[in-house]
DNA sequence: ACAAATTTTTAGAATCACCTAAAAATAACC
DNA sequence: GGTTATTTTTAGGTGATTCTAAAAATTTGT
């Protein structure tokens, strides 16, 4: 598989996972910020081979196989993340780029070997989950901060957007993954919320609420 | 810089500081397993950009600023190297390949901090020495054991031949970097060696033995 | 349901990196 | 020094990945 091929199959893996139903030609196109006519010729180069599902003008889905081979490189993606920031300081905001470069190195036995060095981490950087080796992959329990409902506490678990901007002001504000974090109070006006987090208290935008995720807290 | 061209220039640089002179078309292409006229065909590309000079029939050699990008990407393989025998136990006839891969990737602060992480080492798992951030490099003093004469001693610091199959046998022979050897005998006839390594004696064959590198111990 | 708007595909071209086969230049030999 | 042999280059072609511009299919709006 190429390079090409594999940033394919992995926006289309992540399209397919929010998007609701089938995955348009244009969407893969803005994704991978390219024309749709690239697309397509793409489209049916992995067709060809069995990666993907299509019929033109139907939109595309993944096959078991281009499932399984996104969920590889999603997984070696995340690890080299977690090795950025573990091994070699790198912040959340920085390793997206490296990782997109590293995800595509081919050897089975180096990412059961960083796996190990790791410790074998569950959740990238960013909060999300890495696939396992044999392409496990469930995502977590996680719950928009934008619509918890007032009283409301979770731990903060990851980001939606994860942007080098968006991810620099988390650190601005001392927003960072594991924080506990307590909704206080919303405002009709924009629905910004006054949020309860690590002592401080902090009034944060509707934008930002619906780009962190949380995981709820049991109330009883 | 494409990937390709990186190999073309690590190519001419390596072929630069061992053959005699300058460099063909036809080593080119027997180095990087190609044909001569692909050779060709990326040497006018190179030169156009200014990283080779290159006069048809002429032969290649390097400008400063290829000399300069050569040697870092030289400079990343051989730190990934030192990266997968330190930190992920990778043995030296298995990282070669991987290197080859991990060397295009680009990140200048990516290969400073796994500089650091490894301790600014100054050789390879092969005992070739590490170009540094700025581009300084010199070769080792070194002699090839097929050369020191009966009675010299030395410390083992390097191989010429760096193929797994070489490099197993090393292993299998207990010989290793950083080990004391001593010349105690030649043979005329075929003009293999009895040495002394690490307590035990050991026959080896001339051609074994021109690919063996020693530190020689001064004598007084 | 039909015209307009949008989406998607085709057609044709460019670039990179490789190839084969043939031509041109250089080197080697008597 | 001229003929061979070797090396190197050109010419032309292939596949991968992208693009633009135009055509075709689908969706939307009334």
């Amino acid at each position: 598989m190429t390079h090409s091929e594999e940033n394919y199959l992995k926006a289309i893996f992540h399209l397919s996972r929010q998007g609701t139903g089938t995955i348009s030609t244009n969407a893969i196109a803005e994704q991978m910020d390219t024309k749709p006519s690239s697309v397509t010729d793409m489209l049916k180069r992995l067709s060809d081979k069995d990666l993907v599902n299509y019929k033109k003008y139907q939109g595309v889905s993944l096959t078991e196989t281009g499932r399984y081979s996104a969920l590889a490189i999603i997984r070696k993606h995340r690890l080299w993340e977690v090795f950025l920031v573990e091994k070699l300081d790198f912040t959340w905001d920085e390793v997206h780029e490296i990782a997109e470069q590293l995800e595509h190195i081919n050897s089975e036995k180096l990412i059961d070997r960083l796996d190990t060095l790791l410790g074998h981490p569950k959740f990238d950087p960013h909060g999300d989950p890495i696939p396992g080796k044999n392409g496990e992959f469930k995502e977590r329990d996680k719950e928009l901060l934008s619509k918890m409902p007032v009283g409301g506490k979770g731990v903060c678990v990851g980001v939606k957007d994860s942007s080098a901007t968006f991810l620099k002001f988390l650190d601005k504000n001392q927003i960072a993954l594991g924080q506990q974090i307590e909704v206080l109070d919303k405002e009709e006006f924009d629905n910004s919320m006054h949020i309860r987090i690590g002592g401080e208290q902090l009034l944060v935008s509707h934008q930002i609420a619906s780009n962190l995720y949380l995981k709820p807290s049991e109330e009883s």
